[in-house]
DNA sequence: AACGTTTGCGCAAACGTTTGTTGTTGATAA
DNA sequence: TTATCAACAACAAACGTTTGCGCAAACGTT
């Protein structure tokens, strides 16, 4: 059995297409009997609007385009639930694409976007993108754009982003107010902004208490393990007493590292990481952590999005929305 | 400026929108040079076609729809690797709908996806789904769907899972093989098949083994945080010599306690686990696990519901796919 | 010279909607 | 009675493609 369409309905009630259209959304030029019995009418045929069509003539998708670098584990699964339920209860739907850190599927990922007629974009950016011309054709399009997380200095677009400067600031200054003399900074990709930005919020704070004898260490890791690594390596030459870690994957790396040299925590060393909220409880000790959730994250962005697309034509200019964070404090830190 | 349309090129070219359709595809009905020159101008133009119209036309839209209960943290990036590295070397995207645990979500998503005419779609069913009516309407309209993971028995659709009696069984054996006469086992929602099949592994083998004195006792949890407690209290009457934990989930928290409670583990509680993979390697001590990766089963599952849709008429018995696993023996066990 | 085949392109229908315009009723007011 | 106005419903165009068909010119074969 085929997929009923207006047409069907039309015919076995024996009134014009048009008037269907209208009995089914209540329009007042449609006698209420008549709406009643083609209401009816389509139910009784399980009558479901072709999207595609209704798509192509109002011009609009009801699609949101998703780009993410690649799914990790700690912060993807709540930013997307936190962009679904905010974007499903409007009607919207998520196309979700992977770059796979990847500039080039990026670019072809913002392509397809495009093609598909999204209505609005969210995307966290891969660690190599250095520039968004890829977006011009959006912009042009006036279809708006959501960075979120993962973003560039002066994009141009519409920002949701947590304050990475003040984040490793609020951290390091934690430590050391809680004593630590000697610090290490564990940072992940150096190339990406993020990066740089919670790496100088880390020495803004150790430069202010040189006074005090404090200092710290940079040390860029890729993942877990090699977090892992390096601390280890790390307690070879130095001593330190306090580690902060830029993210969850990092945070894993060092309690691993330290419970293995068997390096009591904190009393030897005290970590506290930025995390999403989920990892540092699970291990043990717990750590302390700055939260930022990406719950919230994604549904901050999602909702920001959807005013974008709701008044497209406001030549706003864009904005710069920041994450609320707190200062989780557990075991790992004195 | 608005978006250039076959229209505009045809007009600029001073010929047909048909033969610009078919110059842009390579068609042979059309001459090397026009082609070009139609290919160029379009190129000039900044062309795309629009998909809203070929999906109407074609009557096929690209698009798969991927329902899942909840983002959970472990399994879902990896599965929606698996899936989208697939599909979109194929030109197809995915349309992500979550349920969240909600039967009525799920069905109002498997609306959604109809509406949107995907071509396919892969759903992890919701703890609450016991029956699948509301995949009926896709079953008639032939559009193909891969239950994956979380799915019911008999379900009269492919699915694609790991073997959880046979799984449970291995860690169990294995657990029993390396000398424990006293096995926990832990258990998540019991309404789930995923939970009885497993459970039903578990308790084969201890019966095969009553005649060493082996016993187990099975428990339900709900998350991290419930199994910590549970292992606490267990602990207080019954002194476990293993345990078994059917999820990520679960092992965090049965480490947790044991290691708050001081118990040496392997040498008085041995702990196994079913998982995919990450988490087990980062806590400490490592634990076994019998691996099955998310990975490979958002990636069997998506070339499955490949396979049906290119053909679709094959009006092929559906299959019941399994996931590869295998046993991965780290620090926590004997 | 007559015929068949190929090449190259245009015409128009179709996909399933939405929506502006027009037309037909019957009732009400002048 | 005639003009006016609802109320209701049909007509048709439009959204941007794809594609079956037709047609003319060019070419090759008898």
């Amino acid at each position: 059995m085929k997929r009923a369409t207006i047409k069907d309905i039309a015919l076995k009630a024996g009134v014009n297409i048009s008037t269907v259209s209208r009995a089914l959304k209540n329009h007042p030029d449609v006698g209420a009997d008549l709406r009643t019995k083609i209401k009816r009418l389509a139910e009784e045929m399980n009558y479901h609007p072709n999207l595609m069509a209704v798509q192509l003539r109002k011009q609009k998708s009801n699609i949101i385009g998703l780009i993410i670098p690649e799914a990790n584990m700690y912060f993807f699964p709540s930013v997307i639930k936190g962009i679904s339920d905010v974007i499903q209860a409007l009607g919207y739907r998520l196309l979700v694409l992977q770059s796979g850190e990847n500039l080039e599927r990026e670019v072809e990922n913002v392509r397809i976007c495009y093609e598909n007629s999204v209505d609005g974009l969210l995307m966290m950016l891969t660690n190599q993108t250095k520039a968004l011309n890829h977006l011009e054709e959006l912009k042009e399009g006036n279809i708006p754009v959501v960075l979120l997380d993962k973003v560039l200095d002066d994009s141009g677009f519409d920002e949701v982003v947590i304050d990475d400067i003040k984040a490793a600031e609020i951290c390091t200054e934690y430590l050391i107010n809680t004593g630590c003399k000697n610090i290490l900074g564990l940072f992940g990709n150096a190339n990406l902004m993020i990066t740089t930005k919670r790496m100088k919020g880390f020495f803004n704070v150790i430069e202010n208490h040189k006074a005090q004898n404090v200092r710290g260490d940079a040390k860029f890791v890729d993942d877990t393990f090699s977090a892992w690594r390096c601390v280890d390596e790390h307690f070879e030459t130095e001593k330190p007493d306090g580690i902060f870690a830029m993210s969850d994957e990092i945070i894993a790396g060092v309690i691993a590292s330290l419970k293995k040299m068997k390096v009591p925590i904190p009393e030897k060393c005290a970590v506290l990481g930025i995390s999403d909220g989920y990892l540092p409880q699970i291990l043990d000790p717990q750590v302390s952590y700055l939260h930022h959730d990406g719950y919230t994250l994604g549904k901050m962005a999602a909702q920001h999005l959807i005013k974008r697309i709701d008044n497209k034509f406001s030549e706003q200019a864009h904005e710069y929305l920041i994450l609320p964070t707190e200062l989780i404090i557990k075991d790992s830190t004195r």
